[in-house]
DNA sequence: TCAATGCATACTAATTAAGTAGGATTAAAA
DNA sequence: TTTTAATCCTACTTAATTAGTATGCATTGA
């Protein structure tokens, strides 16, 4: 039960892009501290622009940046991009007719998505600058 | 951002305990539906032994049953013996180095940590039933 | 003693996450 | 117009984790 470096990465660039909106910055500038794969990041933040979390500049001197203020970006919705839909268990496919129904379990299933996705848009991009 | 099947099986072993309490059961009547590997669960209802979750009776006509009261039971100590702690994130070793200080983002995952403990934690296997 | 059960350990397979490589495309600057 | 530095795209490789299997030992009631 855990999120992957995916929500780590992604959250750590937009927060490093948050503290300076809303400048343009690269790939280069954004991971400088080169604890993570340039390339890795890259794409990560591709994804992000595919949902227009943030906005691109191609050619020389482009770059990165916010597509919207930090105030009005949630945290639920950067990590729901770089990992996928909150869902703690997927209760499709054949799996789930195992022992008896699994109605009952599906409850405390459905309860935990439902508080984590309450917390993670609860919390603004600008809270954590 | 999901939870095993490991969480899965290891709950519904739990809830079929539960309906028959305080009868003893063995592994084949447990997994009946043959949906699962029995020896697969069998080694996660051994965890649930040895953390005082079910009782065992060796040797012929043996069996397992709860070692409490479906109702002092949370579901979420069900969750953390077949998975592990809960904590969304590993905020330890070298690439929380990255970037910049991670410490504004520990708040985020604290937070749901947090949450999800209160959430599982807030249902009992009496719940389930 | 036999058979049915739990217990322990090691191994293998499958799946997912993480990281790498190479080049195409774009646009500003020289 | 050429060079250069950046994003964008796709495929591949490696590493880690999860899931499942196999084998045999230990225990106990009939």
């Amino acid at each position: 039960m855990k999120f992957s470096t995916r929500a780590e990465y992604g959250l750590k660039a937009m927060v490093n892009l948050a503290k300076d909106h809303p400048a343009q910055k690269s790939i280069k500038e954004i991971s400088k501290s080169k604890e993570i794969s340039v390339k890795y990041l890259e794409r990560l933040i591709n994804e992000l622009r595919k949902s227009d979390l943030v906005k691109s500049q191609r050619g020389k001197n482009g770059g990165y940046m916010l597509a919207k203020k930090p105030s009005l970006m949630k945290v639920g919705e950067i990590i729901e991009v770089v990992e996928g839909p909150i869902v703690p268990m997927n209760c499709a496919g054949k799996k789930c007719a195992m022992l008896n129904k699994c109605s009952s379990q599906i409850v405390v299933w459905n309860k935990v998505g439902e508080q984590i996705k309450k917390t993670l848009y609860g919390i603004k991009l600008s809270d954590l600058i």
